[in-house]
DNA sequence: AATTGACCGTTATAGTATTATAGTCATTAT
DNA sequence: ATAATGACTATAATACTATAACGGTCAATT
């Protein structure tokens, strides 16, 4: 019962956060949402930026679930790294709450969210770190900064699903996993 | 005597822009720096956006020959571009135009100087596509589509001068001379 | 023909009054 | 006792308004 008060805090403010953003979701509304008095908010949560601290903790508890969900241990580290990142792609346009967190950080740079995003991000790449140190010791990638390698990974990633469609035509899923096998394992040097 | 003035009142907004930012310049300031009437500036340009226009156009024709001047004819494609990148880098940082007007886009994001920030990155990646298209003829560098190539090139020499420092180590023009042969020239699969 | 700065309509800024908000706490309900 | 509550408060955001600054024009001047 004590957890289900709660839950249904947390409920109420991700439903808020994602409908109307961060700053724009009020406590009073939060309460008048999960049907509590604001107070009774402060029972469980020391402060709206506690709110949305708990509510990423379960969101990365959520995605990597998916990420794990997406990849099938047989199949090569660059089709399970574009398997993860394509699910986890379509978690976040699932659930709107990041899109709209994402949207905030572009026009109002809320500090929180910022913070909150950078955590996510960090996150992703510790997933991919993850499966690149696995790869490394399976031998099938050449030994490299694991830290490094998942960052600048990621980062590509976005590149190509994001930032190349803005001045290009977007790219599918299977164009996006043969660019980043091409580039990032096979390289583009031609060896003599 | 006509080109003079109209580089008076050039150099006096580049001045200005560099110091100040686009927005907090005025067109008063520009025409007391260039000691020209007001008026007179609009002789030559027709709108205050269109002095920066011109600012940047004459920018970037003196970057490209920053970049050409450190390109070595005889040393593979990476070096080289790593080189110009790093010219144009310092450049960068010598004229503190860009820096002032990269500050503006983020804490502003001034729209007039959004768009020319993208002109000088689009001038840049330009400028790579053609080494590019150069190495693959030289048989350098495999197949691959040019515009795509400088692009995901040009973003990972930004992940790794400017990203990556804020949350690790800064790297230094070596190790990202490096990082960009071991990821985007030989790739770091393992071939069986 | 080129230059100029006072001038104009519009936009931004500063100052202020008002409202809204996060967080508290005495009271109430359980 | 313990948990829940919403009126309350200090602070921060917003709306409003008066003022200043701005980009751009143009009649007067060189």
């Amino acid at each position: 019962m004590i957890q289900d008060k709660k839950l249904n805090i947390i409920n109420a403010a991700m439903k808020s956060f994602s409908h109307f953003g961060y700053k724009a979701t009020t406590m009073d509304q939060i309460a008048k949402i999960a049907q509590v008095g604001k107070g009774t908010i402060y029972t469980y949560f020391s402060s709206k930026e506690d709110v949305l601290n708990e509510i990423i903790k379960l969101y990365v508890i959520e995605m990597r679930q998916v990420a794990r969900g997406a990849i099938i241990q047989e199949d090569p580290f660059v089709k399970n790294f574009n398997a993860a990142l394509h699910a986890i792609t379509k978690f976040q346009e699932e659930h709107e709450l990041m899109i709209k967190l994402s949207q905030e950080v572009k026009d109002m740079g809320t500090p929180e969210v910022i913070e909150v995003l950078q955590e996510v991000e960090d996150e992703i790449c510790e997933f991919i770190e993850m499966k690149i140190t696995a790869a490394i010791q399976r031998g099938e990638l050449q030994k490299c900064d694991p830290k490094m390698t998942a960052f600048l990974m990621f980062k590509m990633y976005i590149n190509l699903v994001n930032d190349w469609k803005e001045r290009h035509q977007a790219l599918d899923q299977d164009e996006i996993t043969g660019f980043i096998k091409m580039y990032f394992i096979e390289g583009i040097g031609n060896k003599k």
